[in-house]
DNA sequence: CGTGTTATTGACCAACATCAAACTTAGTGG
DNA sequence: CCACTAAGTTTGATGTTGGTCAATAACACG
């Protein structure tokens, strides 16, 4: 008997199902992974730039940035990482990480042995080509942000964020309206967004008062979805999600 | 018998020996894969945002951009591929191709069947690993770019991508020292590198001012390796090759 | 030789960075 | 329940990198 069906693992299981189709089989295969579950404080790295992690980390619960330090210790996050997400998956083929996995929020995570993972792979082809076609939407995601970095203007790029987040929290089935919570810091935008905190707080300040979004906190509402989809240019297409339901 | 095994796909085994270890049998299966040759010439598309391909392209000569056009007629290069690369293998697993690639030099490629490559994959696993980690190179450098283009200066970026483009042609045996064809104009360096034509000319002359490189023509030489790399703050790591030798 | 593309230059400008201070908020312990 | 503190946000003043526009020079190619 193997060990017991992690209801945990069923995240993992969700967000497959939200870019792939599974059979049962390949659902209970995903279920029966050995996890050793393991929660952290904000700001803490899961995997460190170097390490040649044994095992992957599943993120249950919280948000996880993926970043490189830079000369002069500029940091730049590369992607976000929501629950279901294995942000780590690429520690399977490339031992040695060539970035940070650091948590935003307070995070509970799975960690799944190579091991196991790498039997899953070879017994269930379809859970094989899922995560393969997982790291290609995660590659996906990088090109829109590079695009974006590159050619748009700092409005364009917090409100494509913005809108990015909502459509994958949505595909997610995390939120069901157009607000959420979106914990990060001004700072932690600008790491993402190359831009400056305080250049992030003032495009933030115009968002609100062209009425695109409100905050309270560190709830976020999208007033205008229309809208800030064309202030960010947003086109959902690069995330390959399954359902346009999610739009 | 299976079709004549090209000695054209010979470019795609050296490529993949860069990045992991494949049997005879594993080489042999490759090279008998159905090809269709194409040439093309200079700044034509081979695949386009929005189709679904049913085949993969290898590049057999020259150089490909991957790019997407933004908004107001702005472009951006995600990446470049150089001869063995497979730069649309993603539309094996993404069907609808979310950006374009484009020749930036005249172009000789491989048009490989997704159903062969499908029954390759599923026949030999070293060759389905090998693909994968492919294409987690792939994102491991858009990453890199990335970071570049969030924080990096213009002339780190350029100093970067110069060295960048000089370890993956010594790796794949394309030069020896650190002497290179550069065979695109300034306006696309720009446009990888998200910068203006005029900006690269200028950073270009700082380079060629400082001795770090000459360049008589397209052909680019690399006077100083060691204060180069230190000029785009570059370390290899990020390109997860075999053999550290190619530095 | 023309003719079109690419490189180079100069003048000027805008977006965004930097610096530094003040203000808000949320959490903490007395 | 009220300081007190630390983190995060907001503001203003100022600086810089790199963009834009436009013209000229250098090539490459038929």
């Amino acid at each position: 008997m193997g060990p017991t069906p992690s209801p945990e693992l069923n995240g993992l299981v969700r967000k497959l199902a939200t870019i792939a189709q599974l059979s049962g089989d390949d659902e209970r295969a995903i279920l029966a992974l050995p996890a050793r579950l393991k929660t952290f404080d904000e700001d803490n790295d899961l995997v460190r730039e170097g390490q040649r992690p044994m095992e992957c980390c599943l993120i249950l619960e919280g948000l996880v940035g993926r970043y490189k330090v830079l000369g002069r210790g500029q940091r730049q996050i590369m992607s976000l990482h929501l629950p279901g997400d294995i942000p780590d998956l690429v520690s399977l083929e490339l031992p040695v990480m060539d970035h940070n996995l650091g948590t935003l929020t307070p995070v509970r995570a799975a960690f799944l042995p190579h091991a196991a993972l790498r039997e899953l792979i070879a017994a269930r082809p379809a859970v094989a080509g899922a995560f393969w076609r997982d790291s290609l939407i995660d590659a996906a995601i990088v090109r829109e942000w590079l695009a974006g970095i590159g050619r748009r203007t700092a409005r364009q790029r917090i409100a494509h964020l913005l809108c990015e987040l909502c459509v994958r929290l949505r595909a997610l089935r995390l939120i069901v309206d157009r607000i959420f919570e979106l914990p990060v810091t001004q700072a932690e935008l600008g790491d993402a967004l190359g831009l400056s905190t305080v250049h992030v707080n003032r495009v933030l300040q115009d968002l609100r008062r062209d009425n695109l979004i409100v905050s309270q906190g560190r709830t976020l509402k999208i007033l205008d979805w229309d809208r800030l989809r064309l202030a960010g240019d947003f086109d959902p297409t690069y995330l390959h999600l399954r359902r346009t339901a999610a739009l």
